[in-house]
RNA sequence: GGGGGAAUUCCCGAGCGGCCAAAGGGGGCAGACUGUAAAUCUGUUGUCACUGACUUCGGUGGUCCGAAUCCACCUUCCCCCA
């Protein structure tokens, strides 16, 4: 099967340009080209992995990748499907996330001569003279047509400010930027980006007379429509410091049924005659099939050690039973202990279990703590020293544990 | 530039000068049921020395015995007219 059927196929692809040009394009390696990343935290996410694994496959069928990273764009802040403003970020901000994220991707993708590159767009964005750009630039856009993009759509509701209101001048003038420098013919992005990737398209047809492509990548979104890769709000980062392997293992772990074959689908490099037979599993087996998921997606992000050591500790928690070593532990020392006992909301606040005593009391009067697997009935239970001598495991729930040692 | 309106706890949003740690919903957390799923039901959701005390309602001052509620100024945002 060639590339842009597997694409297709795997349920990645949502809109394109010119279909039949792209295919043959990207089938036989004939594209050069970028997916920005815009530099808003200092790691990437779940959602930004869909675009790495992306690159790869088509870095795999001989095409040339171009990373862009968004110094210069992130000073604006793109708007795009969002209801409010992004906080505004400071020059030094942008250069550090920028840096992260170079650090992470080059885990992932093959840079060098004649492999992939990674560009910021700070170099020709932020020394821009404004009325060079508006007369060179601004007059080929219709702000009539702007104004009725999709992604603007709900700003018009709430206020669109200026400043980002510029954005897509700014990434159409990126994708014409390397389209001169380096023949890049293509853009992917995020289907949110729709918009932004068109006016690129639009801005090199009208100043080279040129055409050049886009595709969008489907959002990956669970069954009830939200967008995946958030667990709280918060987001699942890659950094292991950010988001550990285990918590990233368990994120992948307990997606819901209705959402796992689509996430093997799209983020796994596990072959599609492979999936198709899994797609019959049911109940229990789908079960396995998460386990599947975690552990591939744990493997491709953080290493195959650290996949390994996140689906044991699973198992032993889980299962009973295995090693208790790449659980999240606490070493206490003496002034830990009054009288040579320390109490078990001590243990809940000091090992961030608990985020308040407060907390702490309500999980224990609820009967969601349980210390070596036996439920804490009062909130005046306390521990003497001996009681670690093999370490304590303190469960929260039923799927967070925290272990303590005497250091 | 002129006029009008808004800012409440994680989010949305109600809130009469005392009965407000502040309705309701969402989300979160925990319990039951399960397959580490979904759905459902229950409890809970400012802090602490927890049947009590303390700190919260954009900011700063003020009125009052008493302010999220009234007044002044400031900040930010929205809407209408230009």
């Amino acid at each position: 099967m060639e590339l842009y059927e597997e694409l297709t196929a795997r349920g990645l692809i949502a809109q394109v340009t010119d279909e039949n040009e792209i295919k043959t394009m990207i089938n036989s390696g004939k594209a050069v080209f970028y997916i920005g990343f815009d530099c808003t935290a200092d790691s990437l996410t779940a959602g930004h992995f869909m675009a790495l694994t992306l690159m790869k496959r088509l870095q795999m069928a001989g095409n040339r990748p171009i990373v862009l990273i968004g110094g210069g764009t992130t000073m604006i802040g793109d708007p795009s499907g969002r209801t409010d403003m992004r906080r505004m970020l400071t020059k030094e901000d942008i250069d550090h996330n920028a840096e992260c994220f170079r650090k992470q991707m080059e885990r992932f993708i093959e840079f060098g001569e004649g492999k992939a590159m990674m560009v910021n767009n700070a170099d020709w964005l932020l020394d821009m003279n404004y009325v060079s750009m508006l007369r060179e630039v601004g007059a080929c856009f219709s702000v009539n047509n702007m104004l009725r993009a999709e992604c603007y759509k709900q700003r018009m509701e709430r206020g669109l400010s200026f400043l980002e209101f510029n954005y897509m001048i700014m990434q159409s003038y990126d994708f014409y930027h390397l389209y001169k420098t380096y023949g890049c013919n293509m853009q992917f992005g995020g289907n949110d980006q729709w918009s932004n990737m068109l006016g690129g398209t639009e801005l090199i047809r009208k100043k080279l007379g040129k055409d050049a492509h886009c595709m969008t990548i489907t959002l990956l979104t669970d069954s009830q429509g939200n967008k995946m890769g958030k667990t709280a709000g918060n987001a699942v980062w890659l950094d292991p410091q950010k988001t550990s392997p285990f918590e990233f293992y368990q994120y992948w772990r307990n997606v819901a049924d209705a959402d796992v074959m689509k996430c093997i689908r799209m983020l796994t490099f596990i072959p599609l005659d492979k999936i198709s037979e899994m797609d019959s599993w049911k109940d229990e087996r789908i079960n396995s099939a998460k386990e599947i998921l975690a552990y591939e997606l744990t493997k491709l992000v953080h290493g195959e050690d650290e996949a390994d050591k996140a689906r044991d500790a699973a198992k032993a928690l889980f299962s009973g039973g295995g090693s208790s070593e790449s659980m999240p532990t606490t070493e206490l020392s003496d002034e830990n202990f009054i009288d040579g006992k320390i109490g078990i909301i001590d243990l809940l606040c000091l090992s961030g279990l608990a985020p308040s005593r407060g907390e702490a009391r309500r999980l224990i009067m609820q009967g969601g703590v349980l210390a070596d697997e036996e439920k804490i009935g009062s909130i005046d239970v306390s521990f003497g020293e001996d009681s670690f001598k093999d370490g304590l495991v303190i469960k929260k729930g039923k799927k967070t544990y925290h272990r303590f040692i005497i250091g």
